[in-house]
DNA sequence: TACGGGAATATTTTT
DNA sequence: TATTCCCGTA
């Protein structure tokens, strides 16, 4: 007779992670929603990335494999913090799920399907000063000699950008942001071709390129869209209401055999518009997927009642939303406060001795944020926080990577990877004495043709007194090759090089080298020049040039910024100043219903960022460039509430 | 051809 | 306010 065992039956999971307790029903729901569309409608605060990390995790505990998930994120940051948690909350598996930006997920998958469209493997990225100064190049090329008034690299660069992401035709565009400019238009859409055919010649792709060419893969070579299908098979989107229309079609694309897609959103925090972001592409997709499965996240976990009704309210006076209400089960909370200053230094003096009085409660100030809807409206108040010694870091403006010694370091480094950049080139060359853009032209023709070749030796001497520093250079590219393996020690070799020019170019020297040092301790993070230069262009380093007093613990670090790059995050105290007509809202933006609704949406999002604390400032008076000291008006948003839904102060001096 | 000085110009948000 | 543009001078 045979011998029967018992044996643990694998074919029925068990789950280590109590699902069921964690979550609320809702949550639960879309959590479990394994297979097939799905569309989750989060409001502020309702756990989303919570449900996101715990799905991660479910879909690991149901044994698909991790490489089989792709998760997109709208900073790089966010899909890394998310993986993260989700490992903590289960094990390192969910740490190989593929996640990132679209941005960072096409570069993946253009590189690996480069031939298809054209392109080597090698390609480089350009950043949005990168993208202007290579439209700088093909502008002078096409403008020659003549001086009628013509739009700069800049305004080039979001023009073409616009078409790309809204979809529409120069002209259009033209007429409706530059009027002044419709006399040209021949002419600027000569330089958008030649920047094309640039791009395309050298190996180049900027941001948009990324996305147009991953839509293009997807749709010319089905095959392909097959096999990334079949990889990719459960795909998730974070922040689907900022999506643009390329996006969009790329996850249409991308989820076409399998269906598996669950996307992510809340269409109150649409704040992405002037990028091309449509609300609409989350309202699209039970259209696209008519068995999407629909779930909406309404409790709030994050704030107190008070800050949620004032949120409620302002979206009351929403035109276009779908009426929307936030609830907590948290008792109790302070009332929003609005704050009327005199002056900006007075606001500035108000939250300085505010910050000090949460700290003396109790309240670390990592769990305080001074938010602002652009990143030059805390300057003020900065100088009064280093004054009061109060450590800060800023998000938002302009990036540190953006910083011109910054790029003039990464053009040498860019250099050494690829001699054949122009654009890095005249970068570089023009730091040097006696050298300018005809000079500079010469060289890199002569690099082009070349006579002149790094690492070998070269005769300079029709250069005339720029001949040693151009020679010097050249030494210093050629190193690279063969006594410089890892970035750091490139970088370190460029230093060397570059330090004597920093200081002759600028005065505040001293701070500039001391970002210098701090770009060096990145790259020795990396073994390669290319992974390097890429992260940089991807995710441009975040942060101010203000050197952070490096003396405190991270925990310890107050946070100032912008309200865009506030997006997800959350504190127990919350600021908001210049909460002032054409601060906040700008005066661009009253031009229209549609810029005011989403400037509404940023004040919503700016609120909801507060768990205890929501103060609100506005000074009655400010500077302007033409008129100097000007009354001010509160924010229309400001006046459109109901008086009792916030506590109203004024603040007045006294002696101590 | 380089470069300094002064004028013009844009100035919201970001991958 | 800070960068870019334009022009005269060396």
């Amino acid at each position: 007779m045979k011998k029967i065992a018992l044996q643990k039956d694998t074919t029925v999971t068990t789950y280590r992670i109590h699902y069921e307790q964690e979550l609320n029903a809702a949550q639960l729901e879309a959590v479990l929603h394994t297979d097939g569309p799905a569309l989750i409608i989060a409001g502020a605060g309702t756990g989303k990335t919570r449900t996101l990390v715990y799905r991660v995790a479910r879909l690991v505990e149901n044994r698909i494999p991790p490489e089989n998930i792709l998760l997109l994120t709208f900073t790089r940051k966010a899909a890394r913090e998310m993986l993260r948690r989700a490992a903590v909350l289960l094990d390192g598996r969910c740490q190989r799920v593929m996640g990132g930006t679209f941005h960072s997920f096409a570069y993946l998958i253009l590189r690996r399907f480069a031939e298809f469209i054209g392109f080597s493997p090698n390609f480089s990225v350009l950043d949005q000063t990168d993208a202007a100064d290579t439209i700088q190049l093909v502008r002078t090329e096409v403008l020659g000699k003549q001086k009628q008034r013509f739009p700069t690299k800049e305004t080039l660069r979001s023009l073409f950008s616009a078409v790309v992401n809204l979809q529409r035709s120069l002209s259009d565009l033209v007429e409706e942001r530059y009027p002044q400019f419709l006399g040209v238009v021949d002419r600027i859409e000569e330089v958008a071709q030649r920047y094309r055919t640039y791009k395309q010649q050298h190996q180049l792709m900027d941001y948009d390129d990324l996305l147009l060419y991953l839509l293009q893969l997807l749709q010319d070579y089905p095959d392909i869209r097959r096999q990334l299908g079949n990889e990719f098979r459960y795909v998730m989107v974070d922040e689907y209401q900022d999506t643009n229309y390329l996006q969009h079609q790329i996850v249409i694309e991308l989820v076409a055999e399998h269906r598996n897609i669950v996307a992510v959103g809340d269409d109150a925090q649409s704040i992405y518009g002037f990028r091309g972001a449509r609300i609409e592409n989350m309202q699209d997709l039970p259209a696209v997927f008519p068995e999407c499965r629909i779930i909406k996240l309404e409790e709030n976990y994050r704030s107190t009642q008070p800050i949620l009704n004032f949120a409620n309210v302002i979206l009351q006076n929403s035109v276009e939303l779908f009426p929307k209400h936030l609830y907590t089960r948290k008792q109790g909370g302070d009332k929003p406060a609005i704050v009327k200053t005199e002056t900006e230094q007075q606001q500035s003096q108000y939250i300085v001795q505010q910050i000090l009085e949460f700290v003396e409660e109790g309240i670390p100030l990592s769990e305080i944020a001074v938010l602002f809807r652009a990143a030059y409206h805390s300057m003020d108040l900065e100088i009064e926080l280093q004054k009061a010694r109060i450590p800060f870091q800023k998000f938002g403006g302009l990036k540190f990577s953006e910083a011109a010694h910054i790029k003039d370091v990464l053009a040498h480094l860019r250099l050494m990877l690829n001699p054949t950049d122009a654009v890095s080139w005249h970068r570089v060359l023009l730091l040097l004495k006696g050298v300018g853009p005809r000079t500079a032209q010469r060289v890199v023709e002569a690099v082009a043709s070349g006579k002149l070749q790094i690492g070998r030796s070269n005769d300079f001497s029709s250069f005339g007194k720029a001949a040693s520093s151009i020679e010097s250079l050249f030494r210093l590219l050629g190193k690279s090759a063969t006594e410089l393996s890892t970035p750091a020690d490139q970088l370190f070799a460029v230093l060397e090089y570059y330090r004597p020019i920093l200081w002759d170019r600028y005065d505040d020297a001293q701070r500039r080298w001391n970002d210098l040092e701090t770009l060096l301790s990145i790259a020795d993070r990396y073994e390669h020049l290319e992974g390097f230069l890429t992260d940089i262009a991807l995710e441009p380093i975040e942060g101010s040039l203000e050197a952070v007093q490096p003396v405190s613990p991270e925990e310890e670090i107050l946070t100032l910024s912008t309200v865009h790059s506030a997006k997800g995050l959350e504190w127990k105290v919350v600021f908001l100043i210049w909460m002032v007509d054409g601060r906040f809202p700008p005066p661009q933006a009253q031009e229209s219903i549609e810029r005011m609704e989403e400037e509404r949406r940023l004040f919503y999002v700016a609120c909801t960022r507060a768990k205890e604390h929501l103060i609100l400032t506005y000074p009655e008076q400010m500077y302007s460039r033409e008129h100097g000291r000007v009354l001010t008006l509160p924010s229309p948003f400001l006046q459109e509430l109901p008086p009792d839904i916030a506590e109203h102060y004024i603040v007045v001096e006294s002696e101590e």
